[in-house]
DNA sequence: CGTGTGATTGACGCCTGTCAACGTCTGTGG
DNA sequence: CCACAGACGTTGACAGGCGTCAATCACACG
């Protein structure tokens, strides 16, 4: 599953992505670039495994992967989806912990690994990294603890209105007006927060009132103003 | 209110609180000595407020402080518990957004007020200081992400037992075995995500089947392994 | 064509939120 | 010293949201 074919160059990434790396010097952009290793993922493919010891971290150059947690019997809540630009599995590097997430494929991926020591060597070196780096965990801190609220005060149906209005925001939709990413109910149900059957009984009802389109995955936004009223936004 | 009695050095309270400060270097904790602003909190002061924007953050010498998100209809959703040694507020400082908690005084405290910008020189200048606030940011949202998990999949009954549990872990009983934080019905509530009178319900019950003791607000965990049981830890 | 995974629908019941009434305690002011 | 207000705690009744179980359908794949 090497790729040893076109590696992605750091440099070439951050002209199409977003990503953390652009408060890199060139020489330290070079240094990942000589140590990271890039592998192709298809869907399915588990990244890493929550309980594990990660002795680095990876960065999406293409695809989406899914970070969640395993609950009560085996049931998994979703807490992230990670695209490309974005970066997953840093956390556990930094905080010195077991990996508290597993991280799967959920559209094939190129994903490039880069050992921990290398990310620790960039936080200590260069301050603009590391405030950067700072700044991101603490925006993800925030909206973790928004969700939080989020799950505990609101129906399971202002949350899958949210979720889905998330899943627009983040991923964007084709000129057909179709979401940007696919997921099976049971994922919609992981990231909500509830049984596979309500959101498949809400989906059906957002349908019935025009709120939305279905077809098989793919999910097309109709009436975003309604769902934003259902989903009783107060952010 | 300005407490210029007598003034709580850095370096005496780190030799009794485990703060972040121990990864700075004399001069550095001096600076944090010479620009800091203290103050006396009583049981019910606002300390910041969600959706202000906060220009420092704030070290707790002594006391407890709640920080919450206020949801639907006013509810609070307590998602953190600060005690002597822990910052609070340095999140939206570092993110550059702003507050989206507010923090309440619990108990009365002792708090110190330093510049956002002392934190930011800091974090550019000390690179162990940077990674240990990585680490404790990164630690923060492990915990809230297995939260998240925990409240989407469990039953109030197990969330209330978790916490419970979780108090105990963190502010310790005294020689009595009462724990040594009292929280109002309602707090509690809102630390589990549920009604009041579902708290009160569930905590009776919990003295029923002799596992806790209930005298006002003071709680003391008799049966920690049921307890345990109960909230069905999977961590 | 059998097998397996995912989607859908219906039935059922419990957990839990809401509403309402009442009890308890503390502090304040007359 | 007593009355009263207000915050907090408790209990009961009730309904409905949502999870669980089970059966069936749809579709892809070897």
């Amino acid at each position: 599953m090497k790729y040893t074919d076109t590696i992605p160059s750091c440099l070439d990434c951050l002209k199409d992505n977003d990503s953390i790396f652009k408060y890199l010097i060139p020489e330290e952009l070079k240094r990942i670039d000589d140590t990271k290793i890039c592998n192709i993922y298809k869907r399915g493919n588990v990244v890493y495994h929550e309980g594990s010891r990660i002795n680095g971290f990876y960065c999406i150059h293409s695809g989406i992967v899914k970070v969640f947690q395993t609950g009560i019997d085996g049931r998994e809540q979703i807490v992230y989806f990670a695209k490309s630009g974005d970066i997953i599995g840093y956390r556990s590097v930094l905080s010195d912990e077991l990996a508290c997430t597993s991280a799967k494929v959920i559209e094939d991926s190129v994903l490039c690994f880069i050992p921990a020591d290398v990310l620790v060597e960039l936080i200590k070196g260069n301050g603009n990294f590391s405030l950067a780096m700072m700044k991101k965990t603490c925006k993800e801190l925030g909206k973790a603890n928004a969700y939080i609220t989020d799950i505990a005060q609101k129906t399971v149906r202002e949350r899958l209105a949210e979720v889905l209005l998330n899943l627009r925001e983040t991923f964007g939709e084709d000129n057909e007006g179709v979401l940007k990413i696919l997921l099976t109910r049971e994922e919609l149900a992981n990231i909500v927060g509830t049984a596979t059957e309500s959101v498949i009984r809400l989906l059906s009802e957002f349908k019935n009132d025009h709120l939305i389109n279905l077809n098989g995955r793919k999910i097309t936004i109709i009436d975003h103003k309604k769902l934003e009223k259902i989903s009783n936004a107060f952010s």
